[in-house]
Parts: C-alpha cells; structure tokens; sequence
DNA sequence: GTAATTTATGTAACCGGTTGCGTAATTGGT
DNA sequence: ACCAATTACGCAACCGGTTACATAAATTAC
C-alpha cells in the first residue's frame, strides 16, 4: 500500500518477464488475453501505479503542454486557458502554465524552463515587452510544435491563433465616426505587439477613410489597470479639439475611463461615446453598458489545444505552418450611440 | 545543434566520467574548480541541456506542483492562480493546472492524473460536487504534500488556507440589518462546500442574535452565471414580506442582481440593499457601486505557494497539519446603505 | 506426422542522470 | 622523504519503463 509496486513486482509476483506486464499494461496486441487479464487484476490488487518519470524518459515524451502567457489573472486570458485546458485534459494532456508578467527576462526564463521540464509542444501569447524572440529557437531548433495566440509573433512553422484586430479597430473606429464623432482619440498599451498595433491600424485607417480633419491620436498607457484612466481624462481636459469618442483597447480600461468621465461631469454617450475591446463581463455592468468588440477567448483556447493536439499526433504537417483567423463582432450597446 | 548533448557525450569529450560531469554540473563540493569549468564551457558549447526526464527518474521528483481548481476563468481562482505561480515560479517549480469544472468524476481523474505525472505536491480548491475525498488518499498515503485552498475539507495531515467564512458572512448580514433591512435573504450556491455553508451560517447567526422576527431564506443557484439572477428575482417579486437586503455569495452574481432588480423597478439600495462576496473588479463598476467583503486572492495564492514550498523543503514538520486563516474585511459601498 | 506459420513471451539494451563507495592523486606535517 | 589526511574523480548500480530482436509454443498446412 505504502510501497509502490513496479512492473519487476509485478512480473516476480506473476512469475513472467517484465517485458510481457509492459505489454500487457499498454495492451499490446501481441500479448494474450488471459495473460493480459491475470496482469491487469495483479495491478489492481497490489495497486500498481506506471511510473512516468521512467516512461517519460523511455519514450522522451511527457504528455505535457507548456503555456506561457503575460498573466494568469485577466478575464480574457483565464477564459483562452480554460479552452485549452478543456482540450488538453480530454486528450490526455496536461498542462503546465507559467506567466511573464509582461517580462521579456520572465519569458524567456519560463520558455528555457519549459523547454528543459520536457513539454511535448509550447503555447504561448506574447510579453508586452519582449522585442527579441530567440529564445524560442530552442524549440524551433528541435521542431518541437511552437504555436502562438492572440500576441503573436511570425516565425516559420509556427502557427499562429488571432483575431483580425486591424479590422476589429476599424469597425470599432468607423462606428464611433458614424455615430457622428469628430474628435476621437485611442487608448493602448505597447505598440510593438501586433495585436495593438494593428488595432491602431485600423483606427487610422478608419479616420483617413472618413476625409475630414480628424487627427489621429494615441494616448499610450501603461497596462489597463484603473489609475491609467486618469491619464486619458487628463488629456481630454487639456485638448484643444473637444473629444467626443474613444475607442480604448481593452475593456477593463474602457469602464474605468467611463466612470472617470462621468465623475468629471462628461456625459457619456452624450458627450462622448466609447468603445472598448474584448466582451469582459465588465462591459455589461457598467452604466451605460460598453459597446465593444467580441473576443472568443474560450474558442481561441480550444482552437490552439486543438492544434497543438493535430501537430503532436502528426495528423498535420508540421511543416505546414498555418495562420488561424478567429471570427470578431462589433457588439454595440448603449456607450457609443448617439 | 540539432542533436542533443548528454553527460556522456561531454564525459568523452573531455576524458573524464559522467558521474563527474554530473557532479560538476549540480556544482557538487568534492569537484575541482578547474574541472567544473571546463565542464560548464564544454556544456556552453554543446548546447548541452539537462534531461529532466532522467533527472526526475533518478530523483523521483519533478519540481512541479499540481494546481486543481474549479474553474480557470474566474476572477478570483485565476487571481489565486497568479499568486501561486508567482512563488512556484520564483522557486524553481512548474505548475500544472487543471480544472475539475466543479464535477467530482473529473476531480478525482485530475487527481489521478497529477499524481501519476508525478507532482511534488498537490494544491487543490474543491468542486462543488465532491463529496468524497478517497481519490486524494494516493497523496496523504504517501505522504506527498496536500493542501486545500479556499474550498477546503479537513483531511489529517492536510493544511488549508483560508478566510473565516462565518465572521464574513455575519458581519455581511449585521450590516444591512444595522442599515435597517427587515426581511433578508441570502443567495448562494452548493451549500455542501464549507465555504458557503459557513457563509449561510454566519447569515443565520446575525438574524437569531438580532432579535427580530427576520425569516432567514435562502435562494440556492446553481452557479453564479447571470441567468441565475433570475430566480432571485422571482423570489422577490412572489415573496409575501417584502424583501429589503440581500446577501450574494459571489459579487458576479451580485451585479446581475442589482441589474435585475433595477429593471424590475427596485431601487438600490432605497427598496433592497446588498452585499456580495469577494470584490471581484465588476463590484466597483456596477452602479450603485457594490457592498462586498474583500476577499484577498492574490494572498491566498501566495501563501498557499509558500506553504507547500515549506513542507517540500521539510522546513516545517510535514505531520503538523496547519491552518492559515486570512484577514477578510468589509468593503461598504453605496449598495448597502441607507 | 513434420514443416511452415503464426502467436506469445523472454532477453537485454536503452533512455540519461545520480550517488554510495572505493581508490588514486594531491597536500601537509614532521 | 615518508606516512597521514584531504581532495578529486571513477566505477557501477540504480531509477522503472520500453522495445527490437530472438526464441519458444501453439496452429495450420499438406
């Protein structure tokens, strides 16, 4: 009971090679069935439990998933996780997450360790920071499956899972121009990372589109955390154009912005409408609930499990990179309308 | 490159054996210092890595802790996550995650599967629907770290991190009762798991200490998902008293509470106050901003980390079962008062 | 009834580190 | 220069499965 039994136990006990009890335990087919049987019912009684640290060593594969993302504790990210640990645990898998913390030094360390723990394949979604991305060849090197979601980086043969975010800004921009704003402004964080870069984009985009004299302008934040909201409004007092729409990207951010609005006497819709991204829960508390754009998360998820999965049993071409575009909406309630 | 180097290979490369290889790597005192040098260069060049899998054979240990929680996506666990992670990380240890979505037949099949991967230790918070706790004894048999976060039970030998329930729940309740409420009801969900029984419990103490005929009710959900705030509805609408405070288990809840009760044309918190449970973000979105008790996650998760870290290193004695019992406060807000 | 197959099991090497024990090499003391 | 005490390193077993290859046993074929 306390003293794990190995399959030379079982062998000894059964009076067979241990070899056969391997066989027999992974239902070899070339073993019996009665010995297969007596093999299963001596693992039952003595409690036989299959070591994976020699299996592992003996296949040189862990059944192991490496997920890598900049935090754990943000709505959007625990629901992509939870899609993939959905996935990954119904094949079989299990899944070892770290988070950079927005850190290029944190990532790199966590895929270093990641590589050397022995994961069959790596997810990850990129640090805000992170400019360099050798640290990934360890894997590339080794074509050990590599996939990238939502901040995603293009290296050959690595998949990627987005969303197409310069449309996304776009759509969220050209609506806030139809509901009739002048003067809009966009919020993000860390440029260097496509998703926020092609959402600005889009917003130019949008504006160029639309000939009239608006002026583009980012206000740059430093994460979405509540007291960058007071940056926005502080330059919104100070403008000299009249601000009336801000497309933010992120809706944690964006309710912040609203409350700080209101609390400096701004109207919103009325006399500013906005728009945020990613569908947070938060966007239907806030008062006026938040238009946004729809971010399918818990589908990115199982749609990177589910990859990574095709990769490992070889059912895809490794070779084959693919790029995996997830459907977004333009969800618009009562924050942007005029 | 491409091939991977072993202690072997370095071992013939520089005319020595593995076991010194071994050594000089894991910097081992009786090793020369020239000796261990020429070993780390050669590692350099080769582009040796350490194979975990031999490694974890040889040891019979991985350096990873098992995580089993009910669900990845909620603010709070993903909050908890993050602060286990962050100490797991910072030590040396991976974390493997997985989610029992509140079923008991994947809680014990997580169990199994963590423990046949090997894990160090096991942090575990509870799924709704355990209600035996057999599958944990392949840990506590073999003396293998266990410790219940949050949702907990009492196991021997098993430490548990927690916050007092019952005070939370009481001081809940004495608080509309002091903002005047007559008729309060509490909402919750799964009254198995001590976590919310405590809660109802610290909910009834208030009632019977403050002499009033006060009935207590409570509104059992399902789960805390916005439909759930339907019933709660219901319940008021058809309630003979006329209900005027209300205690939610969960601040998600809580919020969609207060939206349906505002559409339903109540005022909050002129016709009915409430209080909620963990001060989740959307608690300070919400308009009246929500009572809650603040619940400190990222705290819980740190400690848990430490915790188990301190009974891995043998630093605490692994047979003193502890309980760690985390401050929680009151937060009131505008939903509650008069 | 014997050879040709097919089926069932055993042998032994391998996966790549780790470590107790023994020995050779170096240092130190006098 | 000689013996003792350190110090540095090698040998070999071990961790527990996996699997190519060999071999023995059971079937089938004629």
């Amino acid at each position: 009971m306390s003293k794990k039994t190995t399959i030379y136990d079982l062998a000894k006990r059964l009076g067979i090679s241990p070899a056969t009890v391997s066989r027999s335990l992974n239902d070899h087919p070339s073993i019996s069935g009665k010995t297969k049987k007596k093999v299963l019912e001596a693992a039952k009684e003595t409690g036989y439990r299959i070591n994976k640290f020699a299996s592992n060593l003996s296949l040189q594969k862990s059944n192991t998933i490496g997920v890598i993302v900049p935090r754990l504790n943000s709505d959007f990210m625990s629901t992509v996780l939870s899609g993939i640990e959905t996935i990954a645990n119904n094949a079989g898998y299990n899944l070892v997450i770290s988070q950079s913390l927005e850190q290029e030094e944190k990532e790199k360390f966590n895929t270093k360790t990641l590589f050397e723990s022995g994961v069959d394949a790596l997810l990850v979604s990129l640090a805000n920071e992170t400019m360099n991305y050798d640290h990934f060849s360890i894997f590339t090197d080794r074509k050990i499956p590599l996939l990238f979601f939502d901040r995603v980086i293009d290296l050959p043969n690595c998949p990627t899972i987005i969303i197409d975010n310069e449309a996304a800004g776009y759509q969220a921009t050209e609506h806030l121009i139809q509901q009739g704003c002048k003067h809009i402004i966009h919020v993000s964080s860390g440029l260097n990372r496509s998703v926020y870069k092609l959402r600005y984009a889009g917003y130019r985009k949008a504006l160029k589109e639309n000939e009239n004299n608006f002026r583009e302008r980012v206000i740059q934040v430093d994460n979405f955390s509540p007291p960058e909201a007071k940056k926005v409004i502080d330059f919104i007092k100070t403008s000299v154009h009249p601000i009336d729409g801000i497309f933010v990207s992120s809706d944690s951010l964006a309710v912040y912005i609203i409350k700080e609005l209101r609390s400096n006497g701004y109207q919103v819709p009325n006399d500013i409408k906005v728009v945020g991204f990613n569908n947070d829960p938060v966007a239907q508390v806030i008062t006026p609930e938040l238009s946004t754009i729809e971010y399918p998360g818990y589908k990115m998820g199982k749609l990177a499990g589910q990859s990574i999965l095709s990769h490992l049993s070889g059912s895809i071409n490794i070779e084959t990179a693919d790029q995996i575009i997830l459907k977004h909406r333009l969800i618009i309630r009562e924050s942007s309308q005029k």
